[in-house]
DNA sequence: AGCACGCCGACT
DNA sequence: GTCGGCGTGCTC
């Protein structure tokens, strides 16, 4: 491990001497405490009292004597068991935390987000044998479980008795009567390492050159790589050869997906090129799952692990290599909590680690198209799809022109496309980004409509959940007899689609057709997901009718027609990135069609194909269209040529919060190059029963943003339950 | 994040 | 007269 024995030592403090610990908790910085009778060194673990409890964080550097002496209380304990915090990731706690102006010890809990790996192993529990006892009472189910003993390696109580084919009342005898003895494995379950000489596949011409320019990069330090291929061009194949060479060298990798817990897929493509899946990282983990892996990173096991955002924050100790795949993706954005991008928080772990990051994407972010431009990312281009396959032909349809009839949303043109697929045996896919059934529901009489009682938002209906659900807050009911408003019992009008009411309009025109749902309604873990991927990859399913999980890296060989039933819908509202997200997307979902051999085609259901971002679509004219984003981007100084910062403000109350906001608004320290606009209410002005006002802070290029905005906010101190929410580089509206 | 302190309604 | 609701504030 060359990299492991260059890095200097860390600083060590002697007993009696003063050290900072940084905290897991939100406290404004890390607090002073004493050394005890044990030498700490910087990034090890440690057990501190605090108020009438202990708590557990990392020795930070030396203490700021800002706390008198005599309130110093001396640190209890180290974490033996764990190895200390690795310089890097303390760095990158320190970076993120600057960067958002989270308190430091909220990002050090994204870095401590599994207390139990801290602790010693507990393997778990085995029976191993004794020598005979000569006065033991033997049966024929001790004398099974005895030879099962001798024959086996040692085993957990309940595996030895269903080895021997007994109760585990019969082995808990054995171990009471001292036959058998138990004991802590200590070891921590065994983890198959990728193989980075396992056979791969032939590479393209194309592909194999960017794998070899790739790789001249692999071995000098810190730079970052765009890998810029079209959808279907093997990107995945390239980076893999990135992964093998960080591998050889006996390194670490991190591969960041926007969505993990969905991409069976991209497991299956890593286990056949590595022979062994990697190690996962996501929400849905259980907590062995988690606390195992974490150890096997801190400790440098688990050689590959791919996760979520929250994979950045992981203890690993000696990473050789990031990748970030669908770089461009909104969900790498955390807007709760500690509000980080993951992708550019990954060019920042990078950089604090002197290792390279690879972005790939076929709809690189303006964001990083920038950086390309700028001459601070390198991009290498995959201009083709791989095995020969073809771009899929993309078209509009004008729905002014050729609308579908009143009450559905398929028009004309689509269903002829449908009927043709269907003809040739060919697989068919339905998107919209609009979960359930109809996104809004009103009185037949009053024209009531029904909203939730927590947000600014209309309930939508589910019908296969037979009820009305709120998409911010999860508030649900059952579909009311009468109307709230005028007490009519005539019932209630379903207005516009979501992807339940398409499929049922396509069940009934195509009704020979096997189709399914693709949400995270209908797929809410990985395992339903995987079914309904294979049943589509394997040829069990005509018809696909999905929101934009259906969009996301998916290889369906037999898929040849993609049909956007609304292409507008990501348009709506001022946001500064519609335009942009609605044509990755859209770019996204098309490049499901003609995968294999059959080439594909896609169909825009639109009112508007005279959109900048339809006849960008239509002619395959992406960098064209990136670069009339940014010139209008640069031309109103907006991110990326301008910095954005938003500031959420929440409360129980509307009127004290207003109040607030206004003397928020008052205190702003005039500075050059910043504008603050608002405060406004905030796009969901009502949200989980919180009221929220928003201000946008717009600030040149070179500003010092967050200087600039702490000391603004150190003037004036929420209270009343007001939150204030700081969201620097926001992406979203939220 | 916990946990204590502190000030106003229904109980033995 | 107390037990207890969770609002505010502190923890080196």
């Amino acid at each position: 491990m060359p990299a492991a024995s260059a890095t200097p030592p860390r600083p060590e403090f002697s007993p009696g001497s003063r050290i900072a610990v940084l905290l897991p908790l939100p406290l404004a910085g890390p607090y002073d405490y004493r050394v005890g009778h044990e030498s700490v060194a910087v990034g090890d673990f440690v057990r501190v009292p605090l108020g009438n409890r202990e708590a557990v964080g990392v020795a930070w550097g030396p203490g700021d004597g800002d706390i008198p002496e005599t309130r110093l209380r001396a640190i209890t304990g180290r974490m033996e068991a764990a190895p200390p915090m690795p310089d890097a990731l303390r760095a990158l706690v320190d970076w993120v935390a600057a960067y958002t102006l989270a308190p430091p010890g909220a990002v050090l809990k994204m870095a401590m987000s599994v207390p139990a790996a801290l602790e010693p192993v507990r393997g778990p529990l085995l029976c191993h044998l004794v020598e005979p006892q000569p006065d033991l009472r033997s049966s024929t189910a001790r004398t099974q479980v005895l030879a099962c003993a001798a024959r086996l390696p040692p085993l957990t109580v309940t595996d030895l008795a269903r080895e021997a084919g007994v109760g585990p009342g019969v082995v808990r005898g054995l171990i009471k009567a001292g036959a058998l003895r138990i004991e802590e494995s200590g070891l921590p379950p065994a983890i198959a390492e990728p193989d980075a000489a396992w056979p791969g596949p032939r590479l393209s011409p194309d592909q194999a050159r960017a794998a070899t320019a790739l790789a001249d990069s692999l071995d000098r330090g810190f730079s970052v790589t765009l890998l810029d291929g079209v959808t279907g061009s093997g990107k995945t194949e390239v980076y893999f050869e990135a992964v093998a060479a960080t591998l050889a060298a006996g390194r670490q990798v991190l591969v960041l997906l926007p969505e993990i817990a969905l991409s069976t897929q991209w497991l299956h493509r890593f286990a056949s090129r590595f022979g062994c899946p990697p190690s996962e990282w996501h929400s849905e983990l259980g907590d062995t799952r988690r606390r195992d892996t974490w150890r096997a990173v801190a400790t440098g096991r688990a050689k590959v692990v791919v996760g979520a955002r929250s994979a950045l924050f992981l203890p690993f100790s000696d990473l050789g290599l990031i990748i970030v795949d669908e770089e461009h993706d909104g969900a790498f954005k955390q807007e709760d909590g500690v509000s980080y991008h993951a992708r550019d928080m990954a060019v920042v772990r990078a950089r604090l680690g002197a290792i390279p990051v690879v972005l790939a994407s076929a709809t690189p972010a303006l964001e990083t198209v920038a950086n390309v431009q700028a001459g601070r990312y390198r991009k290498l281009v995959l201009p083709d799809r791989h095995a020969g396959a073809a771009l899929p032909t993309i078209a509009s349809v004008d729905l002014r022109r050729n609308p579908p009839p009143r009450g559905r949303w398929l028009g004309p043109d689509l269903v002829a496309a449908l009927t043709e697929t269907a003809a040739a045996g060919e697989q068919a896919m339905l998107y919209l980004n609009r979960r359930g059934y109809a996104p809004l529901t009103l009185c037949r009489v009053c024209g009531f409509r029904l909203r939730c009682p927590n947000c600014t938002a209309w309930l939508v209906e589910h019908r296969g959940a037979g009820r009305l659900i709120c998409h911010h807050c999860g508030y649900a009911v059952r579909r009311p007899e009468s109307c709230p408003e005028c007490g009519s019992e005539e019932g209630f009008t379903a207005c516009g689609p979501g992807v339940e009411r398409v499929a049922e309009e396509a069940a009934l025109l195509f009704p020979d057709l096997r189709q399914a749902v693709m949400t995270s309604d209908t797929c809410g873990g990985p395992a339903a997901a995987a079914a309904l991927v294979g049943a589509m990859a394997e040829g069990r399913l005509d018809l696909l009718v999905g929101t934009q999980i259906v969009a996301k890296g998916y290889h369906f060989p037999r898929l040849t027609l993609v049909g956007v039933i609304d292409a507008d819908l990501g348009l709506e509202g001022g946001d500064l990135r519609a335009a942009e997200r609605t044509f990755q997307l859209l770019s996204q979902v098309a490049g499901r069609a003609g995968r294999a051999e059959r080439p594909g085609r896609v169909l825009l259901q639109t009112w508007q194909p005279e959109h900048p971002v339809m006849r960008a679509l239509v002619a395959g004219d992406r960098d064209g269209f990136m670069e009339r984003e940014a010139e209008m981007r640069r031309a109103a100084l907006m991110p990326p040529f301008g910095r954005l910062a938003a500031l959420i403000l929440s409360g129980p109350e509307p009127d004290p919060l207003d109040d607030f906001a206004r003397r928020l608004g008052r205190a702003a320290p005039p500075a050059a190059g910043i504008d603050v606009l608002g405060p406004a209410p905030a796009p969901l002005a009502l949200l989980r029963g919180r009221h929220r006002r928003r201000f946008l802070i717009k600030a040149e290029r070179g500003v010092p943003l967050q200087a600039w905005l702490r000391d603004w906010l150190g003037r004036v101190a929420p209270t009343g339950g007001i939150r204030v929410q700081v969201d620097v580089d926001p992406t979203g509206f939220q």
